[in-house]
DNA sequence: CCTGTTGCTTCGGGTAGCTAAGTAAAACAA
DNA sequence: TTGTTTTACTTAGCTACCCGAAGCAACAGG
């Protein structure tokens, strides 16, 4: 077996992990990895309109709705209608949602945070250098991309 | 921003590109990212029972029951009593399925092993070791991981 | 036989995603 | 002012994926 195909199969273990912990994740906060995810984008700027989570998730307004719906009717945001403009709707965090994201397991990304900080100096800049490297491989191009291992739900095709 | 965080950007945006590959997939050969990851665990040994499908995707046997019916319709796989064990269903691909697998795109992963294999070999060595450290680090133990991007969720279809 | 286990399917139900169509407000124009 | 276009969001309807529970065969042991 050559070193192509133990790239690919490491890389493969690094998506299954993340996959695995999505779901532990859910479990864990009650909530599914999706809308975790729209719960951490509100949480980083404190309110946050449907349109900007569409964009960063890339996905259709519409989704962004329901799952929105979703955190609503769970407490964990609330929606207000903009003042500036009537159009826009934002979306707050309400206390509960705001504990929710601190109490966050995180299992995988600590552990993943954890280990990475015993590293060596020299090792983490390898692993920094390598990824970077290998992201470049596959990209197409942009992608904004938060320090966050969460991994919006793999699925879906466009 | 430290280094952890630039790690975890990099590994975000590599998950990314691997979600967005799996759209690809999708719509260039007619099947989901799921439907297509199913047909490839067939066609890795010609046949195989749909108890093997769950264990190795990780999935109930109720939801290998409705993939293979989906491939079935589509004609890429039949599904044949086992004659040494009847309460086996053994899926079998057709050859439409095998000219599918064959035919797949696998446009990000050709891309990312031409690159791959591009790179001088103290590279391919230290990406090599990384990948695997990374890995590492995320799993919790075993995974079986075949030298597939793939990820087997990321779904949509035709 | 009777009992238990295994392999698969069926059924019902939840989440996630999309498109298309609709409402409302803002922006721009005539 | 009035009309048109654009933007922001919601609604409705559909598909895919996934699961648990329940059902049905078929094997396995006693």
């Amino acid at each position: 077996m050559d070193r192509t195909d133990i790239s690919l199969i490491a890389l493969r273990r690094i998506l299954r992990a993340t996959e695995l912990f999505g779901k532990q994740l859910a479990q864990a906060a009650g909530l599914t990895a999706v809308q975790f995810r729209v719960l951490q984008l509100v949480a980083e700027k404190g309110t946050c309109t449907a349109k900007e989570i569409s964009v960063r998730m890339r996905v259709s307004q519409a989704t962004v709705t329901s799952l929105v719906d979703k955190l609503v009717h769970q407490g964990m945001v609330e929606r207000q209608r903009s003042q500036t403009d009537r159009r826009q709707t934002n979306i707050v965090l309400t206390p509960k949602g705001q504990a929710t994201i601190e109490d966050a397991p995180d299992a995988l990304q600590q552990r993943y945070v954890r280990k990475f900080e015993a590293l060596e100096d020299w090792e983490q800049a390898m692993l920094v250098a390598s990824l970077e490297r290998v992201a470049a491989m596959l990209d197409a191009g942009e992608l904004d991309a938060a320090p966050v291992l969460d991994m919006g739900d793999f699925r879906k095709p466009s």
